[in-house]
DNA sequence: TATCTTTCATACTTATAGTTCGATTATCGT
DNA sequence: ACGATAATCGAACTATAAGTATGAAAGATA
């Protein structure tokens, strides 16, 4: 077989099994799959799944990777040179809000948590780092701040990318954690309280 | 037995099993810790560790909840009527950031995060309110603010309590796992990030 | 056809949480 | 001190799932 058509048909058949994994982590958790269940889904023996994957987590690193992906993919889609500083803020906001509903079983993971949940062998594969996309992102943005004049002066752009990046995905994360006391304490529905921490936030950002 | 020193026993044996937990936690990481070890550690059977603890889940919970008192025991104890709004809230950051340098195993759970890392059988114990201590302490440091008439006329009290937690939280997260981002993009280290980060966040807070 | 390569089925290994139960030991009322 | 009761022990057992080993079958290659 041709080495061309030998590699197309290995990323055919890694695909597959990515695809699978996926629909199971969504259907019963990335826990309750099996490597037995992926093999079975994917249709595929077990011992063919770990020619193409070392281990599960391997696979659900893959997986996170596509959907970091698809992320980035629609913040770049909703965010242009056109918009504005303020705009394209709650515009990334939004996106993120949006993925986390869409994906809450891959979020935390996207947001740097740790990888996998379990895993009695830690593994320790390399963390590469799987936010620098995002990261990119933010950094855009906030040079439009700078252009556009809007930030506050004192505002140093690399630690604020992390400080950013690190402030909303707590929010997003808290919010989605702590609906119940959102609903009897705060008596706030998750989007109004989001639109208002947003807002919060986005004080510490620009001059007044 | 007269029930007085039943209870009382009862309450030794437990005392016993956390801390034997405890100490191999802190050794060896939760995750590592087999039941059979802490019943090694804590010199009982493992049968008798049943008794007393429905599940290994049910012994980290316990033991969370303990360093939760102690957290916000520093907390209070740096925090009293006399200090002003801003050092109120620059010790509450304080406290935290050394709390998650002493106790990272326990930081996450602490800020909400999932239970225990792995679990496959999802015990699914009723997830009661960790965190109210904490809420209540961010709730009069706001209240405060209040008072003394530096906090933006526009924040509302119940939400911010929720507001501050998460972003704190989330950037002292951020700032331990992305340890060599902060080195290599950054050039900043961690200590100097977090000042950064929690000055640039209280000017989300206050009037200016 | 002879030889790789890929896939398959199956059974095995290892690891650990949680359970069961009969035996043992300590405690207590009398 | 004695017999009942309760706490503890020990050890085997169940269940589950990740990852491995192996030899057979199927398929491509030359």
């Amino acid at each position: 077989m041709g080495t061309r058509k030998k590699a197309a048909l290995e990323q055919f058949n890694r695909d597959n099994i990515l695809e699978a994994a996926k629909e199971l982590f969504e259907l019963k958790g990335v826990e309750a799959t099996t490597m037995d269940d992926i093999a079975k889904h994917a249709d595929y023996s077990k011992s063919t799944i770990y020619v193409y994957f070392k281990s599960k987590e391997d696979i659900y690193n893959s997986i996170v990777e596509d959907y970091m992906s698809i992320l980035t993919g629609e913040i770049e889609t909703c965010i242009d040179a056109e918009t504005g500083f303020e705009d394209s803020y709650y515009r990334l906001c939004d996106c993120l809000v949006s993925f986390e509903e869409k994906y809450p079983k891959y979020y935390a993971s996207l947001m740097g948590e740790e990888k996998m949940t379990n895993s009695r062998k830690r593994t320790d594969i390399i963390n590469q780092d799987v936010g620098k996309e995002l990261r990119d992102l933010i950094s855009s943005l906030l040079e439009k701040g700078v252009k556009h004049n809007v930030l506050r002066k004192d505002i140093e752009l690399q630690p604020t990318v992390l400080y950013v990046w690190s402030a909303i995905s707590g929010i997003i994360q808290v919010a989605d954690r702590k609906k119940d006391i959102l609903k009897n304490k705060v008596n706030m529905d998750r989007d109004e309280y989001l639109k208002y921490s947003f807002r919060t936030f986005y004080e510490s950002l620009v001059r007044r």
